[in-house]
DNA sequence: TCCTCTGTGCTG
DNA sequence: TCCCAGCACAGAGGAC
């Protein structure tokens, strides 16, 4: 193998600084001073030397003017305002930070910044360097290749020759010639006018260069283009020669070893850092280095030979080839101890070593205990390479997650950040270094880099977190209880229902698809017509435009957050009862394009290879303890409207077996019955009444026969408006009856059931007092904002501290059936598919599943016996339209 | 071009 | 002043 040349990063220091300036509104020290741009460019230069560890670094500023293109084009740059006061002011700030690094300045008076980079980077290259141009300017694509990279500082990526075809379209020696054409607001590169960013490619892509569309104009078919190419034949050979870089300036004075990476002065950073009140950078560069050194390594096979006669718990990560997928492994990470870390190679690629292999999987084989951030991830890696899976678990995901289930990510760079203090290298950070650090070549070398820091911080952060999370959980005996009978035993019956999928009949999709498509362009048309004009109509903003501007239809509502005219479906039934027609027409286009675009045409795409769709139901996102499904979300699919429910019959079962749905019926109102010990509304429920008919016979003090479908409509959504906190206002929209009558159902609703009542009140008192609510099983949700002083943020915190114990509790009994019943069914003739909140759907036998509903059914209704019964509807049929009544 | 925000709408 | 919990699509806007 050749030997590896020295990498050097030059930095567009003026392109940085004004990136950052743009990027980060906003930002000033305590002084007033304004720090966004210093704060960016320090960040960039702090990632960059952190992820790809140059040899040798150097910063280019430009200085004075650029005589050379002023010569070339009078107007170039003519508007170029001059540098905005606060970004200006935090130039000596950013020269400060360049001296704390030790990272060189290099200026040359009066050449463009553009021309000196492009010079040193070509003099570099001959010397020997591998050199990375940091910069975001698409410009500098044209120097690519041949020993120069691009590294772009706002995508955080890396660009090779053919990274460049990729990302631009077009080679990097084709730059110039769209540029010729396109040109460059930023700059004043005036192109052709007319032509945009997609004709210039495509012109280029056709002729091959800007000469060859000179010579072929007659054959350009757009005559709008070929006239403006005709008249603008001089700016667009002006406009190649300002984008073309210059790379034979002469740079010989430059030292190109004094360019080499030197240790930071960490004082001095942490000086200036202290100055513009950067907290985390100051944490980060204290003046003496840290003293906890991370150990990280490649295995020895003695090391794994010692590892395996210990018994501790083991902290593992498996890395596979792509990110999100289950194949093939690359590498193992492992831990007991924070701060070191062995790692494993397995990849095929380079530095395969079978011995080892099979260590590791003797390991998995043990009784010990395996620690995972997310362990039905790892569990499903290593089912689908067909690796031992161990039998005993902790996951520090779902610790986290039950000792706060409302943090907004529980993701392992998530909890690091919030309880260790520590940030951890992504896969993606890693892979944007690929052009330099193919994993797979790396993860074997002797020399330690990115690759393994990322790695290693897997299974030593989880360690790590293990140690912090695991006594806090078993300080709370409830928490506990939850995280080892009901979350453990939980992931492997949830990992077996992702892998299992669910078959869908792509071949019906697509004949829906091709109906709807037909509909809605009719209706687009109808549209059109009716309008007079052509515009999007899934565009809420042109949308709007056309029907209170153009069409003069009076203001239902406006908009939350933007105070803009709204269109939702409420505004356009609104209109729509005034006798307008359009209005009546989108609300068809709408529910038609939703449906196509949303289910019909995205999930034949995520169809597998087995013919099914493989949902990932996450366990450690929902803050009241309830699962979701994404990818796709399978707990959405439509059932409200005919025409969404049809989609269901796109589920299907395999050939012998039956699709059978199991849900609760009204199971929230029978926690809120149990919950709140309310007489009137046990007794409804343990005689098996019409619930809703009878909280109107209650509410309105009429015998139950008399209800009408109007009293039992408003007793139904009291019913549920309980459970969420309703307002008056809401209830009242909602029924469309005047507020007073809202407020007084409500009043009369808490009169005739004065305990539940007394729940919600004790509830809140709760959350006030504690500051947090619990489930029946003692699942906490913590509730911050229950003091605050905005009425609006109180009052959402109240709503959430009254539904999250009842919408909790009763997501901690599903699990609990689902649990008991993927003990009780043989996957031979059952196996559970999927679940929604409060039901539960499974592939069953065709003539076992009479069987199998009863098994269900009882299983689900006396897993938790509480104040009323459980009440558990099946159906079955072909499809999960069929089985559902 | 990509990323983020916003509006909208589907489920329990 | 708009009812809890989710996920996903499409358009629009920002831009040295």
């Amino acid at each position: 193998m050749p030997e590896k040349r020295p990498t050097l990063f030059l930095v567009d220091g003026s392109n940085n600084v004004y990136r950052s300036y743009y990027a980060i509104r906003g930002l000033t020290n305590s002084a007033g001073l304004a720090t966004n741009a210093v704060y960016g460019f320090t960040q960039m230069l702090r990632k960059m030397l952190k992820d790809h560890d140059p040899d040798s670094i150097a910063v280019a500023f430009d200085v004075g003017t650029a005589k050379s293109r002023h010569e070339a084009f009078v107007d170039y740059k003519k508007d170029r305002k001059p540098m905005p006061d606060d970004l200006s002011v935090q130039l000596p700030y950013v020269n400060e930070v360049l001296e704390g690094f030790r990272i060189p300045v290099i200026g040359v008076e009066d050449w463009e910044a553009d021309d000196l980079l492009g010079s040193l980077a070509c003099a570099a290259r001959d010397r020997g360097y591998d050199v990375v141009l940091a910069t975001s300017d698409k410009d500098f694509f044209q120097l690519v290749g041949n020993g120069i990279l691009l590294y772009h500082t706002g995508r955080e990526v890396l660009y090779d020759a053919k990274g460049v075809e990729e990302a631009f379209g077009l080679p990097p020696e084709k730059v110039v010639d769209v540029m010729a054409i396109w040109g460059d607001a930023i700059d004043n590169i005036p192109g052709v006018p007319g032509i945009g960013e997609k004709g210039a490619k495509a012109l280029i892509q056709q002729f091959g260069s800007l000469d060859s569309v000179y010579e072929h104009l007659d054959e350009i078919k757009k005559a709008a283009q070929r006239k403006a190419l005709e008249e603008n034949k001089d700016k667009a050979y002006l406009s190649r020669d300002l984008a073309r870089i210059h790379c034979d300036l002469p740079v010989d004075n430059i030292d190109f070893a004094a360019l080499h990476r030197q240790e930071p002065d960490r004082a001095k950073l942490h000086d200036v850092f202290s100055r513009l009140e950067f907290a985390s950078l100051m944490q980060e560069f204290l003046p003496e280095a840290p003293a906890v050194e991370k150990s990280y390594r490649v295995v020895t096979a003695g090391e794994l030979r010692e590892l395996t006669a210990r018994e501790e718990p083991l902290a593992v990560w498996f890395e596979p080839n792509t990110a999100e997928g289950f194949d093939e492994l690359i590498a193992a990470s492992l831990s007991i101890r924070q701060s070191e870390a062995l790692l494993v190679p397995i990849s095929r690629a380079v530095s395969r070593d079978d011995e080892l292999i099979a260590g590791l999987k003797r390991i998995l084989q043990s009784d010990r205990t395996f620690i995972a951030h997310d362990a039905k991830l790892q569990m499903r890696r290593l089912r689908s390479n067909g690796w031992p899976v161990p039998r005993n678990w902790a996951d520090t995901m779902i610790m986290s997650y039950v000792i706060n289930p409302g943090l907004p990510s529980h993701t392992l760079g998530n909890v690091a950040r919030d309880r260790l203090k520590q940030d951890i290298l992504t896969r993606k950070d890693v892979a944007k270094t690929a052009p330099l650090f193919a994993p797979e070549h790396e993860i074997g070398a002797s020399q330690l880099g990115p690759y393994h820091q990322y790695l290693g911080d897997k299974a030593d952060i989880t360690i790590a977190l293990y140690d912090v999370l695991e006594p806090e959980l078993r300080r709370d005996p409830a928490l506990l209880e939850i995280y080892s009978s009901i979350e453990m035993p939980l992931f492997p019956v949830l990992a077996r229902m992702e892998e299992r999928g669910i078959r869908v009949d792509v071949a019906l999709l697509r004949e829906m698809s091709a109906s709807m498509g037909a509909q809605l362009a009719d209706l687009e048309a109808h549209i059109h017509a009716e309008a007079g004009t052509e515009f999007n109509i899934n565009s809420p903003q042109q949308l709007a435009h056309i029907l209170f501007e153009k069409l003069q239809y009076p203001v239902v509502k406006k908009t939350k957050t933007t105070k803009t005219y709204s269109t939702s479906v409420e505004v356009l039934q609104e209109l729509a009862t005034h006798g307008f027609v359009v209005p009546q027409l989108i609300l068809q286009h709408r529910e038609l394009h939703k449906l196509k675009s949303t289910y019909v045409d995205s999930l034949p795409e995520l169809v597998d290879s087995d013919g099914r769709v493989h949902t990932s139901f996450n366990q450690a996102v929902a803050a009241t303890g309830r699962l979701s499904s994404s990818d796709p979300n399978l707990q959405n699919i439509p059932i409200r409207t005919e025409m969404g429910r049809t989609i269901r019959k796109a589920f299907v079962a395999d050939a012998g077996f039956a699709l059978l749905s199991a849900d609760y019926s009204q199971v929230e109102l029978r926690i809120l019955a149990h919950m709140s010990q309310d007489p009137d509304l046990i007794e409804t429920f343990r005689r098996g009444a019409d619930i809703h008919r009878a909280t109107a016979s209650k509410i309105f003090g009429i015998a139950e026969n008399q209800v009408t479908p109007d009293q039992r409509r408003a007793a139904k959504t009291i019913n549920f408006g309980v459970l969420y906190g309703m307002s008056a206002f809401r209830l009242s929209n909602e029924l469309s009856i005047p507020t007073a009558q809202a407020k007084d159902f409500i009043e009369a609703y808490f009169a005739r059931y004065p305990k539940i009542q007394q729940f919600l009140d004790r509830t809140l008192e709760e959350a006030r007092s504690t500051g947090k609510v619990t489930t029946l099983f003692g699942r906490i949700r913590y509730i911050p904002e229950i003091h605050n002083r905005s009425f609006t943020v109180r009052g959402n915190a109240e709503r959430m501290a009254i539904n999250a114990p009842i919408q909790g509790t009763a997501a901690d009994i599903l699990k609990l059936a689902m649990i008991a019943l993927d003990a009780k069914l043989d996957e031979s003739f059952a196996r559970m598919l999927l679940t929604v909140h409060d039901e539960i759907v499974i592939e069953v036998r065709e003539n076992r599943a009479e069987e199998v509903a009863g098994i269900v059914k009882d299983t689900m209704e006396n897993i938790f016996p509480i104040a009323v019964p459980l009440a558990v509807d099946t159906h079955w049929g072909r499809s999960w339209y069929e089985a559902k009544e």
